[in-house]
DNA sequence: CTGAAAGCGCTTACAG
DNA sequence: CTGAAAGCGCTTACAG
């Protein structure tokens, strides 16, 4: 790297480049953003770039935002991090898409607190974000904080009571539909489901999906094989897996709410000398890598779309969310993939 | 908010409120900022704020950035986002205290990918950031990339061969010697380590940390006692926990390299029929909560400081890291706390 | 205490 | 194809 002008924050500016190529600023500008409309002639760009690396010139992006009024900068707001690995795929989603689209994630973290949030988005619209994702860490109906009124808006994994907001959620009620059929598909048809008693659309989905896969496999439905849980964890699978098996005729198959609460399952079958899968099979929900991939027999489960739901919604707030007349907007359902380990017997064939 | 003036990004200026408010822009922009030199009088301040108010001012960041020739943004890199929680812990402390500081984080996730380490890199020169905290999920030593040289830089949860950059890390060996001493200050003295094969930070600093606590409490270091494992996870701990249970005396007590090891030992444990803590104590480490919190019984252990090493590099880099002449850089540990649950005996008395 | 003016480093009509 | 010039929305010496 030659040595080159400095100005006030020591940086080459792109002045210094025009100076150093001979051409104006103006034709630096041109050569140095490639214009599609063909300005520049190839001789003067390629000139202009060798120039422009020689010197190590990096455009200044503050500049570059403030004339052209716009910059590439999209707020993430989410209420959560690091209580599960689940916010931060969804990061790792919105920043891929981000990337994909050369714009900046500017993300903030409330952990719920409405100052936190509220300053979160001061600090979003003082930075001239173009749009805003709104994301939680579970699915679950949101309202919306004041101030995101006049920004391009999107919701990951939540949505509003009057569905006026374009969000992406996970399709909770497949999800079920899917977990009950790893195990009706291998012929169970006593199939319990130990639920959370909690009204979210996680549990009013997930047992929607286990009634219509009963239906489509010719079961009736049995209130009596739905066990309440409360709360949904190691804890609650245990006392529910007690419950469980002191039901006549046993079940042979249960599909749990959640990998936690299979976890305290596993625990109460073990105790009772009951094997997974022989003489029980089981299936969760949310395919938490650190408890399905290490218990013992490693758990089938069902897995929840964060990284696409980050990515989807980053991807719609700057295809078709910034556009002055929006499409109708719509809660889109994310498919959420099933993941087979040893909890199930193999499929048959 | 009463009608204002507009301009091309359908905004209000600071020039607007200077309008409205019949004086200058300088003045309005010293009433808006507080500028400490009292250059403005209270009076003039006061009107100048409510006017700035009643229009609904919000400064454009990207001006005031342009014009101080600073930003506040603060580059933070990670090589990954979602593989545990560990990496949301660490951003969480650096994104307080940013907050604290009013900054901003510019967030990279490279998953170590290093095309977008360097994307990464350029993205935040441009976008002049003030410094980096670059970080790792796991305690490791690092080989910087390049294009970090000009920039004020402090590591989390790593550090360079040399020691020539400030960074941030866990007391590995201090972690080791406080799970050693849960079991030993119990008057366990035949306390065996699960450790991990791998040569890393945390294998040589905890063992160190292990053998310290043993000779404090004059008990002489047996390496028959270290059972190696690998990979240190769940596989590897009951692989090493049969081999643990046929050794003679059998050991009372056992520290495991990590929860996930000690999840595995779980398991060799209850084929056996060996009862925790009575029949043998067990400890863990990096506090995972939803396997310490959910094994039964729940897993004492020590935590790593993920959200403090994220906090104090973000602040050094602030307060310290910032000046023309830096202090004589140092890797600087931080304490791992320890977290009692069930799988050791309470203290006597 | 207040204001006129220059300048930050770019982009982009507008002329030529 | 190239350049001179205005402008983005602020901050900050410098005068008064």
């Amino acid at each position: 790297m030659a040595r080159a002008p400095r100005t006030r924050t020591g940086r080459v500016t792109m002045q210094d480049v025009a100076d150093r190529a001979g051409v104006s600023l103006a034709t630096a500008s041109f050569a140095i953003n490639r214009k599609e409309t063909t300005k520049v002639s190839d001789t003067t760009r390629r000139h202009v770039q060798a120039v422009a690396a020689e010197l190590g010139y990096r455009p200044n992006a503050m500049a570059r935002n403030l004339s052209k009024a716009r910059t590439s900068f999209i707020g993430l707001i989410t209420d959560s991090i690091a209580t599960t690995p689940f916010a931060g795929q969804l990061i790792r989603g919105a920043q891929d898409a981000a990337r994909e689209h050369d714009h900046v994630l500017l993300i903030a973290n409330t952990e719920s607190d409405s100052l936190a949030t509220r300053e979160a988005i001061g600090m979003m619209l003082d930075h001239q974000v173009r749009g805003v994702v709104y994301s939680t860490w579970y699915h679950r109906q949101v309202r919306l904080p004041s101030g995101l009124s006049d920004v391009p808006l999107v919701l990951a994994n939540c949505f509003t009571g009057d569905d006026r907001v374009q969000s992406f959620v996970p399709d909770e009620t497949e999800g079920g539909r899917a977990a009950a059929n790893l195990l009706l598909d291998r012929g169970h048809r006593r199939v319990a489901f130990i639920n959370s008693t909690e009204r979210a659309p996680s549990t009013v989905g997930r047992l929607r999906g286990y009634r219509t896969a009963l239906r489509e496999h010719g079961i009736a439905y049995d209130p009596g094989l739905v066990l309440p849980t409360y709360p949904p964890d190691q804890r609650g699978g245990y006392d529910a897996g007690r419950r469980l098996l002191s039901l006549r005729p046993r079940p042979t198959a249960v599909f749990c709410y959640n990998d936690r609460v299979a976890m305290g399952l596993y625990d109460a079958l073990r105790e009772e000398g009951v094997r997974i899968p022989e003489d029980l099979a089981v299936v969760g929900f949310d395919n938490q890598e650190i408890i399905a991939g290490y218990l013992r027999p490693t758990l089938s489960s069902v897995g929840l779309p964060h990284y696409e739901l980050g990515h989807r919604s980053l991807t719609w707030l700057l295809t078709e969310g910034l556009g002055q007349q929006l499409p109708e907007p719509t809660r889109t359902l994310l498919p959420c993939p099933t993941v087979e380990r040893h909890s199930v017997q193999p499929l048959p064939g």
